[in-house]
DNA sequence: TGTAGGGCTGTTCACGTTAACAGGCATGCT
DNA sequence: AGCATGCCTGTTAACGTGAACAGCCCTACA
């Protein structure tokens, strides 16, 4: 057996010293390593008196348990991993907030993977990053349809929970879209419009397909033209140029506009400007997210407010239900959008 | 030495069957699990026909390397820990977001852990959590002078890099915000104004600091009046506030403003909006940062781009100079805001 | 006084990997 | 032939922790 210099002994032995371990810690209180665990471990078969000499000769070594060790023998790493899409927006980035505030109170890590495209290869990377790493379970915030559907062939061995995923066959926190869409165009058409025209977002993700159609149902249902769809991806720019676009295309004039989300909002608010029309006098808007911005728009927007924060401490509740085997209670939880009405819309002229 | 049942050999054994490891790799290739670490570990010492058979083994059991294990022996995890304020702020949500792309490139992986507060034994539980991960290094988000100074109390064994730290003894990467604040100054000086009133961020920001200073400096440089300042949250409604506050009380007209973020430069704009004062006509504004919804306000805003992503893969480059022991290039790396100009600013009338 | 039981502590081993060292075998040189 | 050399592979021992089990001592009770 080859021994290292017994560092810890002699005061002049200078090894660079590695970490206390348990045994350094049990040497110091005259106990054995086992004891030293189990007061780690909050086991109560331990003496109070032996537990406090314990307790000190920790924090005299300033002992750090070995998260390796303990994975190694326990089989367990109480890490999470989200994957996630762009978070520089809004949603994502307050939902991955959300997310590690309510597992660091459960005692868990989480690590992150970011998607810098959508194809089903990138999302296998990710998938493999964290489970190399072996998180315990995984938030999926791919609101894509390629991304969700590249999550079916993912191997099986780890929990996962969707964000915005559709109805696949995953565990699933998802807001209203659908209702939300709804409540907006009713809205619209409540007040006096004839019709709404709609700015959606781009046609892969679950979002924009669902409050496409929520705004189209209600058209419909209230026997109402269905003006043709401009598209963006978005940015407030795409929401820039997909209001000019309507603008030019129309032959008959829009008289209220539903915007896929906020940002999209501002620069659809902006060609408006641009173009001599006032908001709410001659055309209304309505947006999506209520982002901390919307607001302030001038006008201030009308828009549904999502609550983010929300979604993402529920995804991790379900999350957790699987990786501890705890009686799952559902297997989809759909969380309704509030309807903030601003100063965007109005009846028209 | 008590056997768990053999799992592998007889087909029926139906054993929870834990997943493979090198042994069971090895047996399947007819080599000694070194074998299979050499491979694995792409150590030149293995023939090619070995290498390939290990490969297949691999690949056929679906063999994936036990990080626990790997991190116990080798005394290393990889893992690198990020501890940022609000990432539902653009700043710190596109650094994080470089932060992860750079890290996983090079194969180590991000663990984050949120601020919920700024006191100091908020940064050191962060920091803890973190910590007891084992990460290698930390990258700190934490602009605020109370955080960075707390920093300086951390435990010394783990390498550390601050974003936007101040003037601290940490390795730091930041953004001119000095040369920014002076610059969006001179510009409105020079179209005419004789004076910049400034709406200011939170005081014990640093970013918010030198915005001040750069904007005081400059004024105090050309020999102009200094008006007083108004502090807002960077958020959109306190810059609302702000902008009132500074409409009631200046006695003598502002024509020209420099706000220390854009999302306090949307909520001003909106002040002026109500008050019918006409941007860039009677007054002009200056934000700083750039985010992606500036370019449509109303006016475009004139800003001073930040290159967040930049900063969170400098960050990155300086901690991993740390963590592995490369010869040190510099302690602190400050990189320029680039000044541009939209229609938000003017001439005065 | 003997004995059972409970409270507390210790001993040993396994987890899956890499480091360190120890061969075996072919090749080339003297 | 003898021997060194280099290439490839195997054996063994840690790494620091928790599980399982074994014991010790003290108390309570017959």
């Amino acid at each position: 057996m080859v021994k290292r210099p017994d560092n810890g002994a002699p005061a002049n032995a200078r090894a660079p010293r590695r970490s206390p371990g348990m045994v350094d810690v049990a040497r110091l209180a005259g106990v054995s390593h086992m004891t030293v665990s189990r007061v780690i471990n909050d086991q109560p078969t331990v003496s109070q008196v032996t537990r406090q000499r314990v307790l000190a000769a920790m924090s005299e070594l300033g002992y750090r348990p070995n998260v390796a060790a303990r994975a190694l023998v326990t089989g367990r790493t109480r890490t999470l991993g989200v994957i996630s899409v762009d978070t520089t927006l809004y949603g994502p980035a307050s939902m991955l907030l959300a997310i590690e505030r309510a597992a660091r109170e459960v005692d868990y890590s989480v690590s992150i993977a970011s998607l810098p495209g959508l194809d089903r290869r990138t999302l296998r990377d990710a998938f493999d990053a964290l489970a190399s790493q072996a998180v315990e379970g995984i938030i999926a915030i791919t609101p894509h349809v390629a991304a969700t559907a590249a999550l079916r062939h993912v191997p099986k061995d780890v929990p996962v929970v969707a964000v915005e995923g559709g109805k696949g066959p995953l565990p699933t926190v998802a807001v209203d879209q659908y209702l939300g869409a709804t409540e907006a165009t009713r809205h619209l058409l409540s007040l006096g419009h004839r019709t709404v025209g709609h700015i959606a977002g781009p046609s892969d993700w679950y979002e924009a397909q669902e409050r496409e159609r929520g705004w189209r149902d209600m058209l419909v249902a209230e026997g109402r033209e269905v003006p043709e769809v401009v598209r963006g991806d978005w940015s407030p720019r795409s929401g820039y140029a997909a209001a000019k676009q309507l603008l030019e295309k129309t032959t008959q004039k829009v008289t209220a506009l539903f915007v896929a989300n906020d940002q999209m909002a501002i620069g659809a608010l902006r060609a408006l400007g641009e173009a001599g029309i006032s908001v709410p006098r001659q055309v209304s808007l309505v947006g999506f997210d209520d982002i901390p911005e919307a607001e302030f728009f001038s006008p201030p927007l009308t828009t549904l407010r999502q609550e983010f924060s929300e979604v993402g401490r529920r995804s991790l509740e379900l999350l957790l239900e699987q990786v501890e085997g705890a009686p799952r209670t559902r297997r989809r939880l759909v969380i309704p959008p509030q309807f903030i009405v601003r100063d965007s819309t109005a009846a028209p002229e």
